[in-house]
DNA sequence: GCAAAAGTGTTACTTGTACACCCATGT
DNA sequence: ACATGGGTGTACAAGTAACACTTTTGC
């Protein structure tokens, strides 16, 4: 562990690096789903969209780094605070991917229901939900990091219960649903969608109230909310072909 | 992203850190799963066991200096290097996990098959495979990290084709099964094994030599090699019961 | 011969899938 | 009336698990 540190030299002295955390944050809106861009306002990449992120203080871990920003680029707290999935994702810290010096990233993908606003307090001169098809040409090496957050939600939703992070606290099975389809881009049976999820205990619970009649058409839908187990067994296969 | 900068300060001179990669390196020998550890030379924790790692240097990204440190380490290097399989596990940023400064750390998991000896050319005082089980009391946060890479090794055999990196170039079906049945700590039905590797495209090839005869009792095995894919469909499920 | 390991086959059962069908609501 | 979405039932296909059986080696 030492080999290379020359003798005498406090290991400890050198190489100081930075450390930032980048966040993927998901939506699902008007059935697509979308990430959160801020707009650069400093160079490099002055005007250019890209993750939200910051800066790790020294008191704070890499989560508690990105659990701040990200309250403070939503303005995301309180309850609606709890109903959020933050998950690290992985480090990225190729030399190079800042210009000005050494900066290691660990990013983090988050899963929030609809907000009501985009951003709330935030400090970025710009933040705006944007599908994740369209996003492209983000700076530093965010495309990547998206890229790699969207495939790790399309794969968590087949053995975790995560689906229902994209849920407000209270929602329908189609609404469930909807949050699958939109994230796997294909359509599922919807008998076989409730038989599974109702199946697997603790995934979701019935509501002690009564169902609710939404501005659309159709039957009343019966409420749940999220349930208290963290995965899913058998888990929930997201067939390969079929668009919805 | 700046708000918390006061305003003419360079944002990139503050908040140091040190980056350093530690690595979970696994194997199976002697029908036991075992974990590489070094024993510390110097403070903190010296004379504790710890996974091997070290410092991230300025010119390497993180897997670089992981496959750095564990060609040390192991004296794994030429065509024994390309049979290793390195994943970044997550990172470790709690303030105070060293004693000494803010020390962010990049865990690994590696995956080798039964090397002849424990180490090579490492720098460390002392190297040795030890049972996972045995692996406690490690210094730093090792033992949680350990835990962690003990359980996504698990869960990564169920639906990828990991499980041929820890046998040899060439092995038999039956040294196949009993990585999986190490790892898992279960007992899994042959033949039901053999069809589902057979039936999984790409998981293995057969090598188109003769079958050999080990010096165990019983009918020649044929021979196969990995195959090209990367993950597995359908997953080899793990089963709950039934221990070995 | 016997034990141990490789390899093949068969059966009972569970699970998943693709439907058909009815009910309740808003326009 | 009818389109839309909620909810239930069912027949068939596919996959899994459990076990019997044969073959080939070393001792």
């Amino acid at each position: 562990m030492s080999a290379e540190v020359p003798p005498g030299y406090d290991p400890y002295a050198f190489e100081p690096f930075a450390v930032t955390v980048d966040l993927a944050v998901f939506t699902v809106r008007e059935h697509v789903l979308q990430a959160l861009l801020i707009e650069r306002g400093e160079e490099p990449y002055a005007g250019r969209w890209a993750l939200p992120g910051g800066f790790v203080r020294r008191e704070e871990s890499a989560e508690e780094a990105a659990r701040r920003e990200l309250a403070e680029e939503t303005g995301l707290s309180g309850p609606n605070a709890a109903r959020l999935h933050l998950e690290q994702l992985r480090t990225y810290s190729d030399p190079g991917r800042d210009p000005r010096m050494r900066v290691v990233s660990v990013a983090f993908a988050a899963l929030v229901p609809d907000l009501p606003e985009p951003r709330g307090g935030g400090d970025a001169t710009g933040a705006c939900w944007r599908p994740v098809a369209d996003c492209t040409g983000l700076a530093f090496d965010h495309d990547r990091i998206l890229a790699d957050a969207h495939e790790r939600v399309r794969a968590k939703l087949e053995y975790t219960c995560l689906g229902t992070a994209f849920c407000p606290a209270a929602f329908t099975l189609g609404e469930l649903q909807q949050v699958y389809e939109t994230v796997w881009g294909v359509a599922l049976d919807r008998p076989n969608f409730r038989r599974k999820v109702l199946a697997s205990p603790g995934f979701v619970e019935r509501m002690p109230n009564a169902p609710r009649r939404t501005g659309g058409r159709g039957a009343p839908a019966a409420l749940y909310r999220a349930g208290s187990a963290a995965t899913l067994q058998p888990p929930l296969m997201r067939p390969e072909g079929r668009t919805p």
